[in-house]
DNA sequence: TATATACGATACTGTGGAGTTCCGGATCTT
DNA sequence: AAGATCCGGAACTCCACAGTATCGTATATA
């Protein structure tokens, strides 16, 4: 089940001007042409239906009808319902982590807490709500479980990697920090809390594992302030280059 | 979908000896009698279907073929699939995890070395897949979502915990720590490689977490315990014990 | 023995949803 | 204009599965 995504992803099928020599004959363009500019609202209402009622509580009649469209409007577009769910969960990875638009405040515990947003928690938790819909098909589907990796869990980690690295650079933590492991773990532990425990994420629990688990894991005992407060039992000996 | 389970739970309705004198009467008991010790193989065959299939994959014949029983004593037992499904996620409790039976070494990195074994290890992978086949029903059923918890979650993140506070206790670590947060963190970890990464767990991974997360942030600095260290990028400055 | 229930096995019923087809109308090319 | 393809909408087919009923057999009570 669910097999291989390859719409949207593949122009020359779409547009007439291209036509790849070597590939199967694209005979001729006829008729009115297919309207383009609802795939993102289909894709839209696909992944709100999923991040209510699963992959198997969905329903293609449901999508359409979200989305105000006829059911064979997305059956031309999208050979099953499977193939559609992949494309609608490759289409959440835009949202707002570019790669190096981050906050740089100068200190890690600043960058950190500028990562807070309510819209990026309210995003982040309704993308865990669709994964979660439909984490009974990642197990047998490694190219679906890698496309909701990249769309959900790698940009957050990413992004989290980037700074302890540069805070590296800094000087302020040590090189010899588990950053790989240290950069998982806010979003592992939202993971939790959003799946396992039906909480919601807020701003008190993210300051908690600034706070609790990554500055002290990094070496750093947090300050009350947006400054380094650095006071760990033992002295740190790393080159303290104060920004 | 999926209301209360009450089966199992209840001794009343099975036992010929005990008669509740206000309830419903149950008449007499004539002819062949249930066959309980059957339960358990009926409940181990709906838990491991739900392994490999999840809940919507899971089809009841499935589950009476595994356990060589007849559809129709499965309805019998259980008045729908939801509520067998219930009882068989709450059956996957009992494991090991002894309240206090735990490792007592001395230290907490030692307790939490002490934890990793290859079949606890095993039998939380399994669990973590039942419950990632039944993800999409947890937020709708605040009952089934408790359970799992409960069975899955709840017994690791109270061992973690147990041992951090016999830590405190010791004087090992400083009450200060942030020990709810510290003591998901493994589970958490765990979790998020399991059901997104679809990596195993392995013991290099778990002892990357104690020393490259847990210690530090509790503000031991890897290497006082006894066993290995994991290896950082950096020279480290403990007593590097080669294994 | 007569009666009643549980057992595994199998056949049956009912329903919901994936996928298909057809419709009247709109939009494109030639 | 003619033909082809799109659109939203609705009716349709097909099938898998939850749940029920039945059968021959086994095990219990009275």
């Amino acid at each position: 089940m669910v097999s291989v995504a390859k719409t949207q992803l593949d122009p020359a099928v779409e547009n007439p001007a291209v036509e790849n020599p070597a590939e199967e004959t694209e005979p001729v363009k006829l008729g009115r042409r297919r309207d383009h500019t609802r795939d993102p609202d289909i894709l839209a209402a696909a992944v709100d239906v999923l991040a209510e009622c699963g992959y198997d509580g969905m329903t293609i009649d449901m999508v359409a009808t979200r989305a105000k469209a006829g059911k064979a409007t997305l059956y031309r577009r999208w050979p099953s319902k499977g193939e559609l769910v992949i494309d609608a969960v490759a289409c959440m990875k835009n949202a707002d982590l570019n790669l190096s638009q981050l906050p740089d405040t100068g200190t890690l515990r600043g960058d950190l807490i500028a990562m807070i947003k309510p819209h990026s928690i309210e995003d982040g938790e309704k993308k865990l709500r669709v994964i979660a819909g439909l984490m009974s098909l990642l197990a047998h589907s490694p190219e679906l479980a890698e496309t909701a990796r990249v769309s959900v869990v790698e940009p957050r980690v990413t992004a989290h990697r980037f700074l302890l690295r540069r805070a590296v650079e800094r000087g302020e933590i040590s090189p010899s920090c588990d950053i790989d492991n240290l950069s998982t773990v806010t979003t592992a532990m939202a993971s939790m809390r959003i799946l396992f425990e039906s909480k919601t994420i807020d701003r008190e629990f993210l300051i908690s594992l600034i706070d609790g688990v990554i500055l002290p894991a990094a070496g750093l005992s947090p300050g009350t302030g947006t400054g380094p407060v650095a006071e760990p039992p033992a002295p740190a000996e790393t080159a303290v280059t104060a920004r």
